[in-house]
DNA sequence: TATGAATGAGTGTTCATTCAT
DNA sequence: CATGAATGAACACTCATTCAT
């Protein structure tokens, strides 16, 4: 049931943002009343807040568990493919995550500090490109700059692939990644 | 007139986003009344619309008379230093900028199809990227994703300095981005 | 158990009013669930009905017994001093009965109609200075209106009383009350 | 407007209380929209605190006026008389009043303390009664306990004669209260 | 019979939009 | 043309009541 309401928040909250979108028709989606929505999550907000957290720590999660170990240029390999495939997965969680990334994480409930969580998943991740840097495998170059390069570009390019924009395969975004960040991060000579 | 008003907007919009932005308060800023802003834009939509517009059509032409007749290496340089200035100077509308991607230009009017015209600015600018493949300097990648990739890590880690998540200077957003671009991107025998 | 949800009913009407009272916090005051509650009681409206009710002719027998059979004078002694008493010990419907009588009971059940009741329980009890005033005893005055005095004058310093606004003794209270009244009423010479 | 609103408010809150009254129905009322009614009272709270406030004042007003520099045994004829006619004039606010009494003032609004406003009220006019026990005409009692004994006595009186409960006519009820209490309070030798 | 999850009607409040002055 | 008061549609949220278990 809090499954069901979390599923139907996901996908109108994805069509119709936060604002647009009306408990009603959440409600209806679910199959469920609006009071019952109620009896789950103290208000909208709440709802909304809890459909992103959900997602971001599976995504999270994901990407964690993929990168664990790795040596640096593979972990970059791995997070790429992880990325992408999460986002193919999650079309509707994508649409959300790419409004939220613009109105950085506006929305932030008191159980769960969205903006906060974005800081440490980059900090963290950006660990990768140290390690590569210590390594001198990579460039020297700001870690979390790097890393916010390659998600950028990945959700830029995917989100208009996933948009109809472009006609590309999800496979040609990850290659295209790939070849242009880790040529361009590899510390030649 | 119509430029306070347009200025204004921007500023509301930009602190506020479309929905919690009130029209009495851009009215407030502007020195006008409710009315008048109602004599200039049918709506509240239309009035956001032309605010994009306005400031996308700047940034176009920016960025087309900076680029226009560089050679492809240059002009991606060309490029990058054009947009980063921008968004530099123009940090509110960098705000609104960053929603309606999110959004996929959701708010689209009549006058002014926003998505349609990204989606040209994308394949006109994707041209320049094509141009240097076709010479051979750069290696053989989807222009258009090429080009989405650059703009994305572009915009996303200059989103993440403006909103003081990273402490870097825009001039290293630069050599950051071109670093890693240029080289990924070059054709290396 | 009737009993325990007329008693945790009593309790919180009294404390929020008819309209912010929860049923679900009387049930969980009387340890029972919602839906017990609503096999004994039609409604909210019953249920409030119902706790009045109940009190009303507690009060009213408790008063109709000490005043069965005494004289007039004596009588009225008696009700004043049972009326405080029990008011005394019932703090909590005191607050409801206040309420109410401000709304004039308005809150009529098809079982028990308050306003109704509350006529005859006046027309009843002036009885006692119709009595007294037949016997020469009292004054000729309109004996409803008597008795309405006697009785707002006490429910009134009473309720003040009650809520810590002046600082009186409940014992005073009679007194200054019968002082007043009794003297006022008899018919000298 | 304001006053058409006040009015509007002043009858609907009279007929149905604060809680069945409907913001909907006071703006038909009034004949204004709901939206104007929110221009001049922040909410239905305020409204009703409003209501209240203006009257309140009105009334303190006449009955200070009337009291002011009467020796202690008029002043009181002339308070009963005042209070009187005032409610007789303003049945709606009378109903309101026996409302918020019986509800100790719950609604108290960050302008106007309601509870507070009465507890001075009484305690200015009971001077009234103290003036007259220091002179040695009345007899030595609390002095605000026989105020509320006076005003108790007066509303309840009068308030089951404005719902028709009692037949007796304002006059009567004056002389009623006036020829009880002022006897039962002179001091006599 | 008891439970308490589910229901959904009902309403205060906001604010884009209009239009009389 | 400019104003800003007036409008009223729209929606989140509550809670008395129901009913499957």
């Amino acid at each position: 049931m809090k499954d069901r309401i979390l599923e139907a928040a996901e996908k109108v909250f994805s069509e119709k943002g936060f604002y647009d979108a009306k408990i009603s028709k959440i409600a209806e989606l679910a199959n469920v009343s609006v009071g019952t929505i109620y009896r789950f999550y103290r208000s909208k907000e709440e709802l909304y807040g809890e459909v992103i957290k959900k997602k971001l720590l599976e995504m999270e999660k994901e990407v964690e568990e993929a990168v664990e170990g790795k040596e640096p240029l593979e972990a970059i390999k791995v997070y790429v493919n992880t990325v992408v495939d999460f986002f193919s997965r999650e079309r509707d969680f994508f649409e959300i995550f790419m409004m939220e990334l613009g109105s950085s994480f506006i929305i932030d409930t008191e159980r769960f500090n969205l903006s906060e969580w974005y800081r440490n998943y980059v900090r963290k991740l950006s660990r990768v490109v140290e390690r590569g840097t210590e390594e001198g495998i990579f460039k020297k170059l700001n870690p979390e700059g790097v890393f916010l390069l390659i998600s950028g570009a990945l959700a830029n390019i995917d989100y208009f692939r996933l948009k109809g924009f472009i006609d590309v395969k999800p496979e040609e975004v990850k290659e295209l990644v790939l070849e242009v960040v880790l040529t361009g991060l590899l510390n030649r000579k």
